[in-house]
Parts: C-alpha cells; structure tokens; sequence
DNA sequence: ACGCCGATTAGCATTCTTGCTAATTAGCGG
DNA sequence: CCGCTAATTAGCAAGAATGCTAATCGGCGT
C-alpha cells in the first residue's frame, strides 16, 4: 500500500499533476490540457494515481473532477522524515522485498 | 535530480535499506546479509541510492560503509509537505514530463 | 435514437527495472 | 605474487512502466 504511494510519486508527470491539485480540485481535461503527452496517456498517470489514493475522483456530469488527498501525502512525508529521526521505533516504512 | 530520489524510493527494499540505516552507518555485506535477494542485487539497489544521492559509501579497507544522506531525505519529505500547503509559491517539486 | 464531447480502456511497441549467475575489481595478508 | 574476502560490474532474461493510436463507454442535448 505504501509501495503504490511512492511508485505513483516516481513519475514526475504525476508528481506534476499533484502540484497542479494543490490550489484546488481540477477536472481530468483540464489537467490534460497542461501537458504535451497525450490525453489517453495523463489517463493513466491518474489513474495511477487513483489506484495509490493519492488522488479521488469525481463525476460532475460530463466530466471528472480529481482531487488530492492530503492525508495520505501527508503520511508519505512523514514516513520519510520517520527515516530521518534516530530510533523513533514505529513507521518503519518497511513493506517486504521481491 | 528530484526525480531519481523519488524513483530511488519507489523500491521497497530500497527503502528497507533506509530504514537499517536510521540509526547508523552499516557495510555493505551487513545490509546485503539481511535480504533475501542475492548480494549483487542489493549493490544495485544500493548503486541506485547512491546515485539519487540518498546515501554515501565510504571505504574502508576491504569493505564499504554506507551512510543515510538526510538532508535529501528531508528535500524529499518537504517537497511532498510543500504539495499539500495552499500556495506556497516555491518548491515547485516540477521537473519536465517525457 | 443519434451525435457529440469528455474520459477511459484495449492493444501494441519500446524502453526501463529487476534479479539472477558469472566474471571482475579492490584491498589485505602471507 | 597468490589466495582470500568484500563488493561491484557484465550480460542476460523476465516483467513492469510508458506512451501512442484506435476503440469504447458515459452522460448530455436534440
């Protein structure tokens, strides 16, 4: 579950999609709109997203509105600000090799 | 630069390694031994961390010690907070799509 | 029902990632 | 120099990620 978090986060589009979130919800086209890659393609990237909840989707009629959800941005950060600290015991951000 | 971090910790056993290095500097057959992945595998997982600066190997003698860099870690975990903030401005955390 | 627009899903090709074994480099000790 | 241990690099195969175009779905208006 955390895995999905951060791969989600390895794309820079994605994380771009993210930044454009911050000041507000956004619809699909819009996002899509900002970006050279092809409609289909930023789809996927949010729907990427979706699958590791960072963002949530809604339907306004026509179209889909996204987006972020802090909460679990939020624990993405501090799981690694948990790397950081000395012994801190809990949030071990450990979820098992392939 | 940003972007081979946040790829960096997009592997779990990549961010395992983080974790055993929380609380100090560790050899490189040290971490190695506690996978179950062969000991090439894990020096380039750690090769990988290495090149998103996210740790420094430092030999000595025979062996190589490594060593968290937190201060990426903390850019990281800040670039995410600064994705949840309303309109912060800066630290964009954008870095071109492909 | 039809056409249209917004968006996703299917299918495919290309590239990147991962993980293995085998070969190589680096340093230490006799 | 040779052998030994520590670790990395080479080379390969399998799988995942990315991005495209074409096809499809969903909702709205006529």
């Amino acid at each position: 579950m955390e895995n999905s978090v951060f791969k989600a986060l390895a794309h820079p589009a994605r994380r771009q999609v993210l930044t454009m979130l911050r000041q507000g919800p956004r619809l699909a086209g819009d996002l899509a709109a900002e970006f050279e890659a092809s409609w289909p393609t930023m789809s996927r990237h949010l729907a990427v997203l979706k699958e590791a909840d960072l963002i949530t989707a809604e339907r306004q009629g026509n179209q889909i509105l996204y987006r972020v959800n802090t909460s679990v941005l939020e624990d993405a950060a501090s799981a690694l600000l948990g790397l950081i600290g000395r012994d801190e015991g809990d949030d071990e951000l450990k979820d098992a090799a392939e």
